[in-house]
DNA sequence: GATTTGACATACCGAGCGGTATCCGAGTAC
DNA sequence: GTACTCGGATACCGCTCGGTATGTCAAATC
């Protein structure tokens, strides 16, 4: 047991932020950025504005630190994904399962990122800090392409960099048409798009140069 | 000249009426749908609220009329950008070009698009109205792409009212995109995504079945 | 065990929101 | 020409928002 019976009080602000961000997180996704109230999100958390305020200097400093949260997991998720599987389609679907599983079912997963997303369009310091945090995502994501890439001999036709770009646009649009039309959306959809996609590269990897 | 010196009341009405449509999809493209005021879209317009409340009986009802403003353009746009070519990958480069040309440059493009999407996502009325609009819009991408498959003799791997939904949300995704990071996604972005994708509907058509 | 600290609660503020009630004055009908 | 109609202007309402000032009480410090 390394919790003692009595938290300090470093530790009790820690759980109060941690429940405080969790709860901001909910919110935001049900509710969107302008409609989630910090009320609502201290209520939800059990709290009130006192604690909320002790925690954050704004609503704008909540928003960068749900931002880091969610950050920080797709980043793990893409590395879990990439790991599992060797053939490149099994890949492609692997992938697409994986972030049709993250955003499909429960609230938080892609209503939060888009959330975020449209809220990036509109404030310029929020935007450079979302910015930069998709870099480092698109990274990971150019480096296994370009691993795949190697294996197979291909010369794509656009930097993989590019492709990376691509795949990352393709889930962002799945995840906000997920949102708008549930039912039009099914499991493999994103999947096979992506399978149809790399085939393509493959095709026109193959065929010239 | 068929409009008279002195306009008529219900013609002056319906231009006021124009001039707030106008004005709502600017500053909702702007702002978003929750930071764009009532107040601030009729001053935009150089009306005050009594004018807006005589013309909409809602924000809501305003949303409404934006929507339908916004898919009767994308429609006719849809339209113009299949008949132009004869190409498969001119014709996606075209849709692609047409989309940026749309999309790329002024704030009332994209961002408005966005906005709605948004919004659909949260409130059920505007959602249905939203989903019936796209499906519609969809059914016309749909019929170009049934065309386009029995020219080449290709059996697609999944139906094409898929694929039209795919190059949807592949749409959706670089409109988003392009909004979160401009300079992230060039002219050809697009037009090189969609001769990507369809060379891959291509090839799987092609190789088996 | 008295004193200090600080995490959280409570009460409150000004600003801005969507919407309404009322007024005005020009276009319309007779 | 007079009476009426009605699109738009003005003033106002209740409400909620993000944020702040202050109170409170237990943990930390000595």
């Amino acid at each position: 047991m390394s919790a003692p019976s009595r938290p300090t009080r470093k530790e009790q602000q820690a759980r109060t932020r941690e429940a405080l961000l969790r709860s901001a997180g909910r919110v935001l996704a049900t509710k969107g950025l302008a409609g989630a109230s910090i009320a609502e999100i201290v209520e939800d958390a059990g709290f009130t504005k006192g604690a909320f305020y002790a925690n954050f200097a704004s609503k704008d400093e909540l928003l960068l630190a749900v931002l880091d949260e969610t950050f920080d997991r797709a980043i793990a998720d893409i590395e879990d994904a990439a790991a599992g599987h060797a053939d490149i389609d099994d890949q492609a679907r692997g992938a697409g399962d994986a972030w049709a599983a993250q955003v499909g079912q429960e609230p938080s997963g892609g209503r939060l990122l888009l959330e975020l997303m449209v809220h990036a369009t509109r404030d310029d310091a929020f935007r450079d800090a979302f910015v930069a945090r998709r870099r480092d995502l698109r990274a990971h994501v150019t480096a296994i392409f370009e691993d795949r890439a190697r294996d197979l001999g291909l010369t794509p036709p656009f930097p993989l960099a590019t492709a990376a770009r691509m795949t990352s646009v393709m889930a962002h649009g799945v995840a906000l048409d997920r949102l708008v039309e549930p039912e039009g959306v099914d499991d493999g959809f994103f999947g096979a798009m992506l399978v149809t996609f790399f085939a393509g590269l493959q095709a026109a990897g193959a065929g010239d140069a």
